[in-house]
DNA sequence: GCCTAGGTCCCGTAT
DNA sequence: ATACGGGGCCTAGGC
């Protein structure tokens, strides 16, 4: 039955269900709604006893299965799969088996239904790209642009040259002259933000006479803030309802640039 | 159009797709395949040109947004949303507007559709939890009670006190009776890994005269090993391999075990 | 509520 | 291919 520019069936028997997805599997967007078991072997080994799922085959290769609660799928696979429907006789029924598989790292899902309550494909075409922002990075280049705001005359070495000097967030120095290390972070550091840092700036401790690091985020937990000061490190508070604001305009500017660059 | 237990409406106008929406969110598994511009606010903000994409409403207030690509859902809200449907003019056309908020954080998610191809709404009742195999814990486990797979003579303390001993995945002594920590991965160790133990192990070196810290893994990136090295720490290797098998009969004693405990 | 740690994390990017 | 870092990460478990 079409449905604008998509297929659906409902209550296939698993010989008319197995056609659909070899039809479509690679091809369109198939999904499957109905009861099966779900074995995973691969990085990791699970088993799901039989419940209703639905199922979602994108043309990448994408594998999703959904239960009814939950942002994250019960069982899923990356793109790049190959799938395989088959009809076997299990346990005296005759079930749609429907298995998508990998190769490096080896993996298989295998789904044995029950019953398919319903089989969809459609075409669907997404040229567009996520515009995301407020993120780390955004963060970043607008410290970067207004060096005050991680700390009165601090001012950060060059892009390019950054590059090259690992993975650092920002490094420059202070009014002082003195190196110093930023790591910024676009929501509470914790513990893990912290020795992030501490790492970064053991390096350069090793090859330099004196040298600050910052950890610059809207937050600290009271951990990590003990940590900074363990290891003579320090925590500079961003101002994210001062700075997001600012994030649109970066993007525009950015845009622009861009016809050059 | 009732499919079994599922409803499918095929290319609703607008009205149509908003008492759709209005009817079965919150309450079953809602669907809708169309064209629609995607906008994001909350802890980040996000823009999405119009484009065909999946969306998917749970019943618990789970959003997914998936365009025809990759695992990860477009744009998405966690579990605990309400959902809102409106027919608005904009451009000129009358558009169905979704709109998906939640609070603490204060997050929106507004989709406005150009086109609905599909909406559909089933129940899926799925009352089985997974059963996973070969996590982090698993091995854990089984080092607990094969404490010679990390070292000869290696001897765990109790699981029960080591819960107050903090996070450490495994705390004892080993042949000479030197306190070791070992900090247990599931996969090649990198340097983040090893960070992590050089932290446990720092706090116990601060309350201990001497202190061994082990990781045990499958591999070890060569800037974690170095990092060892530095730290006086050791990389343990992990045969995998021999350890996966084992975890089935783990799990079947525990099921046993639960039943007296 | 905060915080830590794990995840079959995914995903991009640089080496 | 490996490795490192970010993510609107999500999610579970402690406190």
């Amino acid at each position: 039955m079409p449905v604008a520019e998509a297929d659906v069936i409902a209550g296939p028997d698993p010989e008319d269900a197995c056609c659909f997805v070899r039809e479509h599997a690679g091809n369109r967007l198939l999904q499957l709604v109905g009861g099966c078991t779900i074995d995973y072997q691969g990085r990791a080994k699970s088993q799901l006893a039989s419940g209703e799922r639905l199922i979602l085959l994108k043309p990448d290769g994408t594998l999703l299965v959904h239960s009814d609660e939950g942002v994250k799928p019960v069982n899923w696979q990356p793109p790049g799969t190959t799938t395989t429907a088959d009809v076997r006789e299990l346990d005296g029924d005759t079930r749609l088996i429907v298995t998508v598989e990998r190769s490096s790292p080896d993996e298989i899902v295998t789904m044995a239904f029950d019953r398919v309550t319903m089989a969809c494909a459609f075409d669907i075409e997404d040229w567009e790209d996520l515009e995301l922002l407020g993120t780390e990075e955004d963060i970043q280049q607008l410290l970067r642009l207004h060096p005050d705001l991680v700390e009165e005359g601090f001012e950060p070495y060059d892009m390019e040259l950054d590059r090259r000097r690992g993975p650092m967030d920002l490094y420059g120095h202070d009014v002082h002259g003195t190196r110093t290390v930023v790591e910024v972070k676009r929501r509470t550091a914790g513990i893990e933000e912290a020795t992030q840092l501490a790492r970064y700036v053991e390096r350069e401790r090793d090859k330099h006479e004196e040298v600050r690091g910052l950890l610059a985020a809207p937050d600290v937990s009271e951990t990590a803030h003990k940590y900074l000061r363990d290891k003579d490190l320090e925590f500079c508070e961003l101002d994210l309802d001062r700075l997001m604001p600012k994030v649109p305009q970066l993007h525009a500017t950015q845009e622009t640039l861009g016809d050059f660059g």
